[in-house]
DNA sequence: TAAGCGTGGTC
DNA sequence: TGACCAAGCTT
């Protein structure tokens, strides 16, 4: 048995019945639940995911409806750039390939929000095609069981994708099953924090495990810091600006956030991210529910 | 390469 | 309680 096999046999009778893994799922389904997971757990992405691909079951759907909307509906699953991304997406996809996600990873990597994970992810989870899958649940697996190593600190992607490859299965349809079947046992077994070794199917075999014993070093990723920062008085702004069915004055604005200097720094970067405009002298309102459109 | 980007839950 | 964490991407 290899770690692929025992992976694929944990997973065939510990897999969570989650809605983006159903076979009926389509492709731009599996794209937007990839999207919205990108540093949001999956409990709070289900409801949000059945609530957009109710009212956005295509691409074509979501490229008809402004970024406002994508915003609006994005709600509170955090970084909302990802919102404007995906409906940068949509817009694409119909563009360059009729509406269709494409299956080539090399056009999946060129489309907005997309990235090394992102594209492999759709590549093999929608379209079963054999490429390694390297997520921080796959990376904490493999560097802990393959290599030994308590954590696999900061991303180093080719590497990551190299050591993930060579675990892959020749079939298209076991590298496929491999790669989720690693990343769910990152998610629910070889976790960071408190790794449950006694029910892991690599018990036997995991270097980390025989070799040294439990010692994460230290934090896995930089610790970043909320309170205070611009991204919380973005955060405040946004959430403004997506409840109000109207412009909202700047005097509305400067309710949320008491120094100016960082209030106005936040706002003027949610414009020069796009995610909001400026409406005439004083108003502001989300990208795309101006007058222009 | 590292910093910036939301939000909420856990211990 | 604050530190850490959660299917990353972009610049």
């Amino acid at each position: 048995m290899t770690f692929a096999d025992d992976a694929i046999a944990w997973y065939d009778q510990n897999a969570r019945d989650l809605p983006w893994r159903q076979p009926t799922t389509s492709a731009w389904g599996v794209l937007v639940s990839e999207v919205m997971l990108q540093q949001t757990p999956v409990v709070r992405v289900e409801p949000a995911w059945h609530s957009w691909m109710a009212r956005w079951p295509t691409p074509a759907a979501l490229a008809d409806d402004p970024p406002s909307e994508a915003i609006r509906m994005w709600g509170r699953l955090g970084y909302p750039r990802r919102a404007m991304r995906l409906h940068a997406c949509a817009v694409a996809i119909v563009e360059r390939h009729g509406g269709v996600v494409p299956d080539d990873l090399v056009q999946l990597l060129a489309l907005p929000g997309v990235g090394t994970y992102t594209g492999r992810a759709v590549a093999t989870f929608a379209y079963g095609q054999r490429h390694p899958v390297v997520d921080t649940n796959v990376r904490r697996v493999v560097c802990r069981a393959v290599q030994g190593k308590p954590d696999a600190g900061p991303a180093t992607t080719s590497a990551d994708l190299t050591a993930m490859a060579e675990l892959l299965p020749p079939e298209d349809a076991r590298a496929a099953r491999a790669s989720i079947a690693f990343m769910e046992l990152g998610a629910i077994v070889c976790t960071a924090r408190a790794p449950r070794c006694t029910i892991c199917p690599f018990e036997e075999v995991c270097a980390w495990r025989r070799t040294g014993q439990d010692l994460p070093a230290g934090p896995s990723r930089k610790p970043q810091r909320y309170a205070g920062t611009d991204r919380q008085v973005r955060g405040l702004l946004l959430e403004v600006l997506r409840h109000a069915t109207a412009p909202v004055p700047r005097q509305r604005l400067d309710l949320v956030w008491p120094d100016e200097v960082q209030r106005a720094r936040a706002l003027a970067g949610l414009v020069d991210d796009g995610l909001v405009e400026p409406l005439g002298a004083n108003d502001f309102v989300l990208a795309g529910d101006g007058p222009s459109l």
